[in-house]
RNA sequence: GCGGGAAGAAAAGACGUCUGCUGUGUAAACAGAGGAAAGUCCGGACACCUUGGGCAGGAUACUUCCUAACCGGAAGCUGCAGCAAUGCAGAGCCAGCUCCACAGAAACAAACCGCAUGCUUGCCCUCAUGGCGGCGUGUAAGGGUGAAAUGGUGGUGUAAGAGACCACCGGUGCUUUUGGUGACAAAGGCAGCUAGGAAUGCCUUAUCCGGUGCAAUGCCAAAUAGGAAAGCUAUGGUGCGCCCACACCGCUUUCGGGUAGGCAGCUCGAGCCAAAGCGUGAGUUUUGGCCCAGAUGGAUAGACGUCCGUUCCGGAGCAAUCCGGAUAACAGAAUCCGGCUUAUUGACUUCCCGCGGGG
RNA sequence: UGGGAUGUCGUCUAAUGGUAGGACAGCGGACUCUGGAUCCGUAUGUGAGGGUUCAAAUCCUUCCAUCCCAG
């Protein structure tokens, strides 16, 4: 199962990362966790307004919690969203965060 | 048909599969974003703080209503714009102060050039009642600046002039009658000729306003070091901006340490729907029915389909109809209400005004 | 969510309602063999809309953008 990432002084915790995922519109700090597959989603106030940023959380959540299987345990990572990502389709979503993981794998 | 103006409504629905969330409930099940949820521009409810008084400060501004209240709304009044429908604006510069750059004589107090006149022991000419100059007086017609210059036209009058006087017009103040709850309107009477602009300048008048905000506030649990340093300390400090009285005795800043949870507030409310009554209207009264998000790194969804219905676009058809496509924009509750403002798709509906054409 | 502040040349700042000024940077020229320094010249601005006023960066109002504070 996913751990959904809440309270603030764990995401501070990301800021002494030292490896990093990248991808065109997104890039996740990357920290080891014993036991558990933890995501964390950031999105900032310039990828879009309030409607938009929700929709892009959601999106993301409903594609890991359909291929979160695929991954190993023992990560913690932060998806950031960038500028743009808020345009992106279903389709494009979902093959940019399989990119975006693939090294996980 | 063209152009213009005003008002209104709506913000699609059902079902299926897979994967998920929140609340209520033992469970089955049921419920689950908006007209603006937005901006946070006003007004409240609610909670806590506050010893009393005064000052300061803030807000509003034609009238009458509506409302819990309001920088809100309704109906009117006046002015301005418009051919009209209609739209926009609204206390007071005769309480006082201040400002009005440049230009101009002068920006509200007067007189630079003028115009007229008196005196002259100055000068010229001297026949002089003349001319030039000087010192006064009267005047505000004329000048020419400026955004703005102190009623307009015509006459009487005068040394020259002037509302000094007269007629008409415009405007001001006081007042009478009538109509209206009122702002005000209509019709008179009297007075006196001038009153410039700016109160979204200070201000005046009237009315209203204590402060902080659900991260308010209360409770439970957990944790811990009531620690250290600096400054001010009774002529001090705290008690909301200031002052006085009064009360209390520490106060302020920095560093360091701990917590990183839960419950209540928290969704039944100036609530929503319908009918009837009252009112021009905003609204309001009565009766009946209904319960309609409550999250807390923040749920209310993601993906793929089907159906009918609505509307639009394109095509076919005499027509009924059929085929294909689209169904979006602005945008996400965070204590809760009433407004205002702003954003917005594709089509609508109703009414009014002007012009042109046809019957 | 609540509270508050600020918008002036590319940057940093001035300006009682009355011609938007200065510095640095930029461009052109002079000086130099060349560059720097220096000198001369030049272009560039009041966040947007509406209102008050003869006149608005300034006053009033509605938006927009940016920033700060409170767990």
């Amino acid at each position: 199962m996913i751990r959904w990432i809440k309270p603030h002084y764990e995401y501070l915790e990301f800021a002494s990362a030292a490896h990093c995922l990248r991808s065109r519109h997104f890039y996740a700090p990357l920290l080891p966790s014993e036991g558990e597959f933890a995501v964390g989603i950031t999105i900032s106030k310039k990828v879009g307004n309030a409607v938009k940023r929700n929709r892009l959380k959601r999106r993301i959540k409903a594609w890991l919690r359909g291929h979160h299987s695929h991954y190993p345990l023992g990560q913690k990572l932060n998806i950031i969203a960038r500028k743009g990502a808020a345009e992106l389709s279903w389709q494009e979503l979902g093959l940019e965060l399989q990119a975006l993981l693939g090294a996980l794998a």
